[in-house]
DNA sequence: ACCTTCTTGTGATTTTTTTCACAATAATTA
DNA sequence: TAATTATTGTGAAAAAAATCACAAGAAGGT
């Protein structure tokens, strides 16, 4: 698929754009934004020209439509519902973060297998993994974010595609296989510092031949 | 730089072939291991190619060999140590984490600034905020992770920098101005969540669309 | 020993992503 | 009102990444 990269990207603007807006900003243009998420102002254009939003020629964009307009084409104009399945470390930390909200994602429900860790009075309710479909089908959920062990990871998405979840976040550090009609994202934290090791040795290693040729 | 999405790649083999070396195997195939981790098999050779990893003509990999050929290129052939910062929600259940250990990366403190929530006692110690600098110092600790507000992220980051720290995994959802000679990499899981919700929505409208036509 | 089959390794090609470069045009100044 | 300046929007160019395609070589069969 052609522009894979862009969407991730607009997601970050929208970040940005919210900070600078606190900040008292009310107008931006492209060289200020590409600052704030770490790319350069023509590639903000070309996003922008991509999913047709337009500016002001010498004038920028007025950060208001624009949040709007991103909103718009990230679907986050209504609130969307998620739910997550694994009530452990990494689940509840997940469940108690208040960065989902605040960006228009709610979490209805967490499921566990664990009968012990079950709390239907929580604040977000814990509740039996048994009860994972119906809920799902009950409230039309569309996202679901796995937060069980590598073992238990492909049985959780079945059930999650089965019941009508249409979008995954995983976070076993293995592969899944899904349906087409069903997106999974993976987040593997072990790959991503795996990553900062690497580079960085890189980088040091590139630095003190740097340093011996001067 | 050419070849960056290589060396995340490489991780992911890693972990698939410790995985399939669970599963009994001695030896592995291209395209065995490309279907693993989700790729085409060239792009695995390539991959290989690039890195100067060699199998054998009709025999394919050996996968003790090629574990320990992507450990002495990815720098996990000793042990790496790292440090949390922040021991909120994402920084307590990253620092419970056992898959980290696991692939050679160990967590030696987490540091906190809340006085009620140190506890140098425990399995990973947690300490205080100020201590940092000389830990990591003393420790020659390269690898931070960030856990704390987006507030408080900048600050950490230059006390990190300041003391040595080569390279950072960031959670914070705010990009962190770091000097040439560290990585920063961020893991941002409200993004990573809005890709999912919009992929599905795309995909869903596609279908849809699909639908009609046929 | 020779043929067949399978799989690697890599140059060539294609596709995707990023960056360049500049015409178009809106705001500002003189 | 005209000249100047700043900024967008986008085709063209460059760079990076993925895929193709096939020669070369090993393993196994006959
Ligand atoms: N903790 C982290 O920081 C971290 C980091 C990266 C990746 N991960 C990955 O996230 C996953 C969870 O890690 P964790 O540390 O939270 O583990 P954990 O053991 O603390 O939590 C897993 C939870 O899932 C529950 N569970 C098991 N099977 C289930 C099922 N079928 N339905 C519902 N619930 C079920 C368990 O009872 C447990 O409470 C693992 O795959 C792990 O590799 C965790
Ligand atoms: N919890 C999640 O699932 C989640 C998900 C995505 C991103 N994040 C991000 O991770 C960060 C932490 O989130 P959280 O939910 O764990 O928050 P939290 O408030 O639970 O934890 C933050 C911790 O950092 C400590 N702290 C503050 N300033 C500090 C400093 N200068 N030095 C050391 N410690 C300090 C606080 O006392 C607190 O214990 C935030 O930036 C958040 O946006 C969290």
């Amino acid at each position: 698929m052609r522009n894979k990269n862009s969407i991730i990207r607009l997601s970050r603007y929208k970040n940005a754009l919210r900070r600078l807006k606190t900040m008292g900003f009310g107008r931006i243009f492209s060289d200020n934004l590409a600052d704030a998420i770490g790319v350069n102002s023509c590639q903000v254009r070309k996003d922008f020209s991509i999913f047709g939003i337009s500016g002001n020629k010498r004038g920028g964009y007025q950060i208001d439509e624009l949040i709007e307009h991103l909103n718009n084409i990230l679907g986050k104009n209504i609130i969307q519902h998620a739910i997550i399945v694994g009530a452990g470390n990494i689940g509840a930390a997940l469940a108690k973060y208040e960065g989902f909200e605040k960006d228009g994602i709610r979490i209805d429900a967490v499921f566990e297998a664990d009968p012990l860790k079950v709390n239907p009075r929580a604040d977000i309710p814990v509740l039996a993994a048994d009860d994972m479909i119906e809920f799902i089908q009950k409230n039309d959920i569309r996202i679901g974010i796995i937060a069980v062990p590598e073992s238990a990871a492909q049985q959780v998405l079945d059930l999650m595609v089965l019941s009508g979840v249409k979008g995954i976040l995983n976070f076993a550090p293995i592969r899944l296989r899904a349906p087409r009609e069903c997106v999974v994202n993976n987040v593997n934290l072990v790959l991503e510092l795996e990553n900062v090791i690497y580079f960085s040795n890189l980088l040091e290693k590139a630095l003190e031949k740097d340093a011996q040729e001067a």
